[in-house]
DNA sequence: CGTAGCTTTGAGCGGCGTCAAGAGCTGTGG
DNA sequence: CCACAGCTCTTGACGCCGCTCAAAGCTACG
């Protein structure tokens, strides 16, 4: 699952983005060193300065701080191609509190910050790629915003069904088994785990979500959009309207079942 | 109060942000054609594509969008100095449903999207501002998204009129009476206007804010920073922690009464 | 086969929304 | 100068969603 075409994702997203082929393979001679981490594992830790940014290769992430209380607000997910630390290198004394943390097994490379300093300077196409996908974090961040003050619970871990779904099949991944914990389910939505169960257990009955217990498995993706008020427009890199029927990618899409890792990631997560 | 120095705050706004003195001209001088807008209407509509962008020079306003009940979502606030619809230059098929609305009284300024083009490649150093200001932007919807779902009303008020402090002392404006009506906080903190009221109404009680009524006057800034949670590093523009006592901006200062315009604001708005 | 972590289910409660009504302030037109 | 309209602000009663506490069943793994 990981290997073949380890760095196709991030190619894509910076076509998206606007970026020339020839700058995209700059960027990747720079790309070097590759590492693994398992999940529960942090990538990024808070507190510690690097000089350096990670991008993410495969895998999937969240962002997420740590309150006094040390329940764990995650901010955002992070998948194959998205880069993790680039505010330690634009506003290196800032959100020195955000960490990365695996939420499965993922894949790592890092380039050095003065590496980036150079690439800005060669390629200016690449300095605007970087300005867009920041813009494109603003609106994300917006709808996520959006989600959290508005609407029931149901509605509130329907969309995030819908956005990691619509995510995972912008980098090729088409399987409906949402290889996530309900914990972590929570954690994004902002609710307790007991009422993120309770609610999974109504979106079953519906015949929404698989009725197979201890996994997501997302069975009526059109309801699932339904319910959650999901506008996948605010997903598209590209930011060119593919002109769907207003449930974004959500529409049909054939099923290649990835069932590599579903859930019962071991975690060492506190 | 308007008058004197208007670009005044865009320029150190800019300098905060690395950019040169030199640079900041070069901006300024195509800042031209500059207008005012009265409270309550829109800077930017929804729905409409411009070839140019906004720059707020004086007053308050904010950015929402209009949900299909009716109420109004307001996502951040903008000063003097901010850019209004930046995204719209940098992903204009986006975004569509984001407005501006003046707050109080407002002049602003418009540059055309092709002079910003020649900006960009003339003065990378512009271009690598308007990243970080992007990045800033991250930053505090983060901090807004930590607010909306963390905590009860009085935190999540007090942590609103924290930020509206600093900000507007961060362009001058040191008066502790805040030009925005409890409705305009019930739609900035997700919550009904009526709660709103009784939240204040428990903040005056404890003499954090001034008993007069009809107005939002801070009485104690350290017990309202205390109560809200707030940590104003996040809003520092220079990312360099000026080393103050934990929260932000608000220990002391001088305070000079702007009283111009404070509340009751006509207000054309639906 | 025991332990650790995730999931499931129940009981009770409290914060915040909704609905409703009234009072205060401002600007407008007669 | 007064009346009216249209805001915003204020206050009360009531109901519900989601949190907390608590305990038990499942799955994986050493």
């Amino acid at each position: 699952m990981l290997g073949r075409f380890p760095n196709a994702p991030l190619i894509s997203k910076f076509e998206s983005l606007g970026v020339s082929k020839e700058e995209v393979d700059a960027l990747l001679k720079l790309l070097v060193k590759q590492s693994g981490v398992s999940a529960g594992a942090d990538i990024v830790r808070a507190e510690e300065s690097n000089d350096y940014a990670t991008c993410l290769l495969s895998g999937a992430a969240c962002s997420y701080t740590r309150l006094d209380n040390g329940t764990r607000q995650i901010y955002s997910f992070l998948y194959s191609g998205d880069f993790c630390d680039l505010h330690r290198y634009i506003l290196p004394e800032r959100d020195k509190t955000l960490a990365v943390q695996a939420l499965v097994d993922c894949s790592i490379s890092t380039i050095a910050h003065s590496e980036i300093d150079l690439l800005l300077i060669k390629y200016p196409r690449l300095h605007l790629a970087f300005w867009r996908a920041a813009m494109l974090e603003v609106s994300i961040l917006r709808q996520w915003l959006s989600n959290a003050r508005q609407g029931l619970a149901v509605q509130r871990v329907a969309n995030l069904l819908c956005e990691l779904l619509v995510r995972r099949e912008a980098i090729g991944i088409a399987s409906r088994i949402l290889p996530i914990t309900q914990i972590d389910v929570a954690d994004a939505a902002a609710l307790s785990a007991v009422h993120v169960n309770r609610t999974i257990k109504m979106l079953r009955k519906w015949n929404v979500l698989s009725t197979a217990s201890h996994a997501i498995e997302v069975i009526d993706r059109k309801q699932l959009a339904k319910i959650g008020g999901f506008d996948g427009r605010y997903l598209e890199r590209n930011g060119v309207s593919s002109g769907r029927d207003g449930v974004g990618a959500l529409s049909g899409g054939t099923q290649i079942e990835v069932r590599s890792r579903l859930m019962w990631a071991p975690g060492k997560r506190k």
